[in-house]
DNA sequence: CTGAAAGCGCTAACAC
DNA sequence: GTGTTAGCGCTTTCAG
């Protein structure tokens, strides 16, 4: 237990107390933690073996006022964090951001925007000096927050695309190509009459994911029917119900033989609803997600998606912001990451078309 | 723009700052900000007014400084990120976990235990400073990094148990008791022969769900056959090869009926290994999952679970280290949460008892 | 009720 | 090379 004299147990051990023991001054001491030049090699070594031997950690507080740094940056999130850590998604992404993070010796905080009585209260974070940077997880359409954060000139990236902000930082995987891309493998199977269900229409991830649908079938020379469009919730349950109610309340003739949806997390309800009104997957009824969750192989049936790096999506942002922190040159300020198509057995042609 | 004369673009505004405009000394500005008591009211109103208008901010880390404390918690996980981070279960704690700390103006920071060189490296959070307590999801058994906060006397929590720690506080969910249910569930429906997908035989969760599992067997006169137990990994991937290769080499009357898996993240690729070599789930097997996700509910089948109360349990650790921070008393040491069966269509009895 | 002043533990000029 | 010293922005005795 007590092997060391100095480790009582109270080890509330300072730069000062090592100082003393080394008899030197507490600059010197701060100039070896910090690998500053200007100590002689004999002091350098004794004081560090002074260090190692008492497990002396310097006061990450005291520092951090010094240097006005915290070494610490937040995840804002527009989703609650109910919502946001129900989606494998929000975990690829958190995981990116995370392990970039701490291997620089930064730590993150993840917050949600609701915690704050408006958005724009998260400017206490950053007025109280609490955080060097932030990461939006998701904007909205001219997004006051991101405008402030722009005006402050304080260093933030969007995880995502901020509409009506020009020159903003962001990182982004291709949400309209790969929603396109869906629609489009679609169609090549023989589908005519496809729905959509789409994501939360206050967020660019819905809209251009819908956008890309939307594009697909114009290029195609097929129609755009809104009616198609279900919007159908953000929880599970809520998108079971309404894409059960949709399917019960359509004539056969009329009925969509293939669904694009906004991801793979709806796509699970919506393949239930699905089977619960008696419709195959995907012999009746062809499926494609967003997102390839890692579950997607493994489902049944498996489900085709479309492939996102959004592990890369959140380290390419957090890197993005550290270099922003650092007073670095970026090279480019908007980063836009590819997907591409995953076909799986939930896929079919239509029976029409056979 | 420039609509108070100091809303100058660098608004680091400090409470000297307002002090001096409010012509009162940074104590009294202090005492305002704190409500601490001893100022005239007029004062106060004047000065609350101020820094209203101002929209200053105290600064996060002289604060911290001057308090010793960091309002900071870490979250140290057994787990890599990535795995923690894909599994749902993992969300809930979190979201109960963050949920509860920025209620109360904390912050959390998310660690990976090996993002240290040995796994007592997670001492330099607490010799820094840098954090008030710790949340230790998961341990093993005489977990040193445990033991060694203990002796410290340093709070902390774990989420889950720690098998050889006598005393310390955590709050987990009755994982034998769930496996056991579970088992017995396929017990009373007929089965006879049921395997286990176990969890890793490191962590306390993996141990105490297979000791449910063998419990259940044992109370209900059958054989405890350790060739039932699959150890099959952690990815979906492993797993999924494992479970194949396994029943890929059984002759079909040892086969087993049923099978209770470690959770539900794994359930999902065991089910699609059953399908892929020609098993109807539940007709030719049933199968059972802990934990309830989300998702579970709308799996093709849907798949049956033990709910686990995970959301809770994170709230309840990070209630129990506020109040261990706080220096209050605890009445409970150790929280133990209840789980129940949830009986789905995955869930049959076995053709052979028919 | 109010203010002066002493730190919290560290970094970074600036002297020597 | 090394030490002295002045803060970083705030809280908190302690006098008045």
């Amino acid at each position: 237990m007590a092997n060391h004299a100095n480790d009582n147990g109270t080890d509330k051990i300072t730069m000062t107390d090592i100082a003393k023991m080394a008899g030197v001054s507490v600059a010197t001491v701060s100039r070896v933690i910090n690998d500053s030049p200007g100590v002689s090699d004999e002091n350098r070594e004794r004081i560090s073996k002074l260090i190692e031997e008492l497990g002396y950690q310097p006061n990450f507080t005291a520092r951090n006022l010094v240097r006005q740094s915290t070494r610490t940056i937040a995840v804002i999130n527009m989703q609650t964090l109910g919502q946001l850590h129900a989606q494998p998604a929000s975990g690829r992404m958190l995981q990116g951001i995370e392990t970039v993070l701490t291997s620089r010796g930064y730590r993150c905080t993840i917050l949600s925007r609701d915690e704050f009585a408006q958005d724009m209260s998260g400017l206490r974070l950053i007025k109280g000096g609490s955080v060097d940077g932030i990461l939006l997880n998701g904007a909205k359409l001219n997004d006051p927050l991101a405008l402030e954060l722009t005006r402050r000139n304080y260093p933030f990236v969007i995880v995502g695309r901020a509409i009506g902000l020009v020159n903003s930082y962001y990182v982004d995987i291709d949400n309209v190509f790969g929603a396109y891309s869906a629609v489009e493998t679609l169609i090549r199977l023989g589908h005519r009459r496809i729905a959509h269900v789409c994501g939360s229409q206050q967020t660019n991830l819905g809209v251009e994911r819908l956008e890309g649908y939307r594009r697909a079938l114009l290029d195609a020379g097929l129609e755009y029917n809104e009616n198609f469009v279900i919007d159908a919730g953000l929880t599970r349950k809520e998108v079971y119900a309404s894409v059960r109610s949709f399917f019960e309340n359509i004539v056969q003739e009329k009925r969509p033989t293939a669904v694009f949806t906004f991801n793979d997390f709806v796509a699970i309800p919506v393949i239930r609803a699905l089977l619960d009104i008696g419709l195959q997957v995907p012999h009746d009824i062809s499926v494609i997600g967003f997102d390839d969750d890692e579950a997607s192989q493994f489902l049944n049936p498996p489900l085709a998606s479309i492939r996102a790096p959004i592990y890369e999506m959140g380290m390419e942002a957090a890197e993005m912001l550290l270099r922003l922190i650092g007073g670095e040159q970026i090279d480019s300020r908007q980063v836009i990451l590819q997907t591409r198509v995953i076909e799986r057995s939930s896929l079919a042609m239509p029976l029409q078309s056979v």
